[in-house]
DNA sequence: AATTTCTCCTGCAAGC
DNA sequence: TGCTTGCAGGAGAAAT
């Protein structure tokens, strides 16, 4: 389940790999992993160009060449991007040649090796675009500020009158973008905000905000600093699992004792999502009785 | 209009 | 052992 973090440690591990490079071939095995309508040439997914970048926004990952065609790549739930260079260490990737969608061969200065875009239950998907300002402008639309970005006051700004519960303001990358269901749960933790609290409460204190933000912008960039976490199925780049998930304080941890005051984890459904939190030190913050009598009358 | 639920998909684990 | 069932969830569409 990649989030910021696994996205971002994909970015980080495929730039050098990539920028200078000339794509000499592309392999496209699904049609219908490209989301994008139309015809699909080897052209669009880079086939003769030399990459530029590569660059993310929240969880989406775009590919850009020199001429300006640039790919989109989000991997969904099981999405992997992966590298086989001369003697790689990928041996994971030599055996599971299932559910490969895309190979790109590719020429560089750190050496040749095949990019592999492979994806078993498809959640994920390639986007072809003929500028990287046309992804921005097109898959980006929408979308909030990158979390690693975000600050108290655009949280304020963004959670003013919202009545839905934190936790799903939290996973919508309309608020902010690169937030799923482990980081949401570990920064609410972190911040001690019961995961069911009213957004606009958070609008209504700006410590609250300060704190949401401060906690949230720190466990990403630890877990980006430990490779992003591993739950079953993600691996980076280079086939390496992510290790964040042994900081974790919550999510996966229902019926532990939490690490804070003992009192056991307790597991609910909340926006459609498994959330873990502790009852006893996330304190749920409810409206006043007089409030509540107000928004009934409204 | 804001918010919730549904839908897509496969692999894995638990239960019988 | 082999079957069924349930669960995991990103994000856009559909429903409320």
């Amino acid at each position: 389940m990649p989030e910021l973090p696994e996205v971002e440690h994909v970015r980080r591990t495929l730039k050098p790999l990539l920028v200078g490079a000339v794509v000499t071939n592309v392999q496209l095995h699904r049609r219908d992993i490209v989301r994008t309508n139309g015809r699909v040439r080897p052209e669009h997914l880079l086939q003769g160009a030399t990459v530029a970048d590569v660059v993310r926004h929240g969880k989406d990952l775009a590919i850009t060449a020199n001429d300006g065609r640039t790919v989109g790549v989000h991997l969904g739930m099981s999405g992997w991007l992966s590298w086989l260079g001369h003697g790689s260490q990928n041996k994971r990737d030599e055996i599971k040649t299932d559910h490969v969608h895309c190979i790109w061969t590719i020429e560089g200065r750190r050496g040749d090796g095949l990019l592999r875009f492979r994806d078993p239950r498809r959640f994920g998907g390639l986007w072809v675009y003929s500028t990287l300002k046309a992804w921005r402008d097109e898959k980006l639309a929408g979308r909030g500020p990158d979390a690693l970005d975000v600050t108290a006051e655009h949280l304020i700004e963004a959670l003013t009158n919202s009545h839905r519960p934190i936790k799903a303001a939290l996973l919508d990358q309309a608020v902010l973008a690169g937030v799923g269901n482990i980081y949401a749960d570990e920064s609410l933790h972190a911040a001690r905000i019961h995961p069911a609290t009213s957004a606009h409460r958070i609008s209504q204190s700006p410590e609250l905000a300060h704190e949401l933000c401060a906690q949230l912008r720190q466990i990403l960039r630890e877990a980006i600093r430990a490779g992003g976490s591993t739950i079953r199925t993600y691996r980076g780049v280079n086939g390496d699992s992510g290790s964040y998930v042994q900081w974790h304080k919550v999510y996966g941890r229902a019926g532990e004792p939490c690490v804070r005051c003992s009192n056991a984890l307790r597991s609910m459904q909340l926006a459609q999502r498994t959330t873990v939190f502790c009852p006893q030190c996330q304190v749920r913050m409810r409206a006043s009785k007089r409030q509540s009598r107000a928004a009934a009358r409204s």
